[in-house]
DNA sequence: GAATACATGTAAAATGTTACATGATTTT
DNA sequence: AAAATCATGTAACATTTTACATGTATTC
């Protein structure tokens, strides 16, 4: 549902391609929000039809032509409309291996910690990725006086990445600590 | 995709209709897995085609009659596997709160701050739910000898809420601070 | 009198994933 | 020589949401 509005947010920067616009997203917002290369092809050409983006072909040479989309005034519009409406409730969580974890009574403690141990692993690399490489190309977009605004609110997008993953890191401790105590 | 999984897992402890069912996840996982009645009743139908459930009809009076599913050996096995496979990846989360953020470079300070403010008070009703209601739940549960495996596992998750929603409290007081100083 | 709980479900639409198809260029 | 990058897209499938349909009993 929200995907058209990120494309749409993307946009008002400069037109871009369904490949660009992918690539950005992985740099940008992965951390809340994602989408594949496909659904990004078929929702822009659903945005081209609802007229709110247009596109024009720019001829390459030994490469594909690109499709390059622009937000046209009524996509401003909408966007703008979604940015004004405040954001009422709690958006429930899928949470994989919290739903693996509730129903994992009958697996040996020992498995479990397997898993945990792993994923204390990942996020750990997330979280250092947040604050290193995320936080200099935050950093170097802000340096300009135009992006100033924008990188701010960028920051705290960032910050919210680094502190889910830090309190995540210590509840994988906590559990797995706990979940240590129950082998005998 | 998980669905199919939690609703064997809850089918383990006893057989259960649809409506049981949705009651019962809205208790226990919603913190972290969640489902429509309609998705919960269609997939249940699946299940049943692929024998991992079966189902008899339970007549009632003045109700609607009950459809009762059951678990099979089939689905216990199902069940088994995937409980014992690993989980080695991070799912990718997605916060239309923060999408919105990342995009409001041209909204006023004070329309951000409105959202956010509003946003505390729903995660402070559910950081208090996960410290009381669920809380208690959970210990009555643990206190049947039979369930206390079962209640150990269950507090983590519990835990994970109460850490989560701490983390989200912090982040929109950080975020709302910072954000105070942006009016001049 | 209206709303909620009980209880079941279908249909349609929206959203998202996986697999397939193509083909040159650049990097390992 | 193989793999990755650039670049586009379609088709099929799976998942999820929303809306509709029905009807009783109880609570506010």
């Amino acid at each position: 549902m929200s995907l058209k509005y990120a494309l749409l947010g993307f946009l008002t920067y400069q037109p871009q391609s369904g490949y660009d616009l992918k690539q950005l997203m992985d740099l940008s917002t992965s951390n809340f929000w994602h989408a594949k290369q496909s659904q990004i092809y078929t929702t822009l050409k659903k945005l081209e039809i609802e007229e709110q983006v247009i596109s024009h072909i720019e001829p390459q040479e030994n490469r594909p032509n690109r499709r390059v989309y622009e937000i046209t005034e009524t996509g401003e519009t909408v966007l703008g409309e979604w940015l004004a409406q405040p954001l009422m409730v709690i958006e429930p969580r899928k949470e994989t291996l919290l739903l693996k974890l509730f129903f994992s009574a009958r697996l040996k403690p020992e498995a479990i910690l397997t898993t945990l141990r792993l994923q204390k692993n990942l996020h750990q690399a997330d979280l250092e990725k947040y604050q290193t490489t995320t936080k200099e190309v935050i950093r170097q977009f802000g340096a300009s006086a135009d992006m100033a605004a924008d990188a701010r609110l960028w920051e705290t997008t960032r910050r919210y990445g680094e502190l889910y993953e830090e309190m995540y890191i210590r509840w994988l401790d906590e559990t797995i600590k706990d979940m240590e105590g129950w082998g005998e």
